[in-house]
DNA sequence: AAAAAGCATTGACATTTGTCAACGCTTTTT
DNA sequence: AAAAAGCGTTGACAAATGTCAATGCTTTTT
């Protein structure tokens, strides 16, 4: 069951696990099943745990006054939801993450994991080249954000995410890119064209 | 000149560097100064360097087929301006980065500060929790920047980051933010009242 | 099988934001 | 001292996007 998560770290770091760090990670991460919609953090709580995604699709967003919904970030297999601000600075979070599909996950509590990172420095290794891949990725989000119409943005985003796009429906995604569903429909009617 | 640096690094990190430590990190940040307007990194170069901000302001932007800017991030004192995607991939740049002030840095090399990172535990600790500061300031501007409109943003910018809206003049701002000069400038009207 | 909920689309219209051009003021350059 | 460049503002108008309401279709729940 833990193989996608040890395939995952393998691939990150340059020498691989040794089998009683498997071990160690294999005991650390807990089995844990979501069925659609249910939370795996609620906002106002403080996020205690990280999950890598075996199987499934999950969704991280915010709630406005008027209980519109965010899309703050979207996750299939082999992605890590959390939110790392309220996991790192223990304050409530203002999001949540839930399962949009039923989800199979491997998690594990922020103290575990900073223990196993103790014991396991491929994984401070891992950890760091993550770190770096996620600063890189967010910043071209930020910056196509920013700089690009929504039209644009839907096209970088269908060539970027192919599977995000397969995945979630249409309202999903259009608030994942920052724009109405109404707008997204359009948006994509032109591009038949 | 290169005590900022020192100070710096010793507030991430737990135990205080040692004298040689502190050393070795003097030999191998280069003093550098930039005049107004001129590159630290040109697009299309390969981003070799991390500058560390003594005194001074500098932008990273884009420019568009219609030659126009696209602000990323700003830096001031205590900031580190480098374009990490290229960096670390080292694929040529899409960004400029130059100098808004007459600005003194301290820069260093990618390999120079890998290899500082090997013989110097400390610093892999620093940058690890720089990423994930970084990580978490960057998801709130990203959230920010899809979830709220402009008027909501630039309030958020300026109660974020007074230093900025001091020292960048609106155009800069305007595009930071996502919107141009003139929305801007309506936007600041609008809320005096 | 029927009812309810979820999803995508469309039209009409409102609001926000962008574009272009002009102006006045200040700072920088010549 | 004069000229040029940079900056912020404003008005008129255009374009992009949001809002609201209605519809039809599919999936899920009862």
């Amino acid at each position: 069951m833990h193989e996608p998560l040890i395939t995952y770290i393998n691939q990150y770091v340059s020498s691989s696990l040794t089998g009683e760090e498997e071990k160690l990670i294999i005991t650390s991460f807990q089995p844990k099943r979501l069925r659609k919609k249910q939370y795996f953090l609620q906002a106002g709580e403080v996020c205690k745990n990280t999950g890598f995604i075996l199987e499934g699709a999950m969704r991280q967003y915010s709630v406005d006054d008027k209980g519109g919904e965010h899309i703050v970030h979207l996750y299939i297999e082999n992605y890590w939801a959390t939110d790392r601000e309220s996991s790192i600075m223990l304050t409530p979070s203002i999001y949540n993450i839930d399962a949009w599909e039923d989800t199979q996950l491997l998690i594990i509590s922020r103290a575990n994991m900073l223990d196993l990172m103790n014991k396991i420095p491929a994984l401070v290794e891992m950890i760091r080249l993550m770190d770096e891949r996620y600063a890189i990725a967010n910043n071209r989000r930020l910056s196509s954000t920013i700089s690009n119409t929504a039209e644009k943005r839907y096209e970088e985003f269908a060539q970027n995410h192919p599977q995000f796009n397969l995945r979630f429906p249409q309202h999903i995604i259009a608030s994942y890119l920052g724009v109405t569903k109404e707008t997204l429909s359009r948006i994509r009617k032109q591009s038949l064209k």
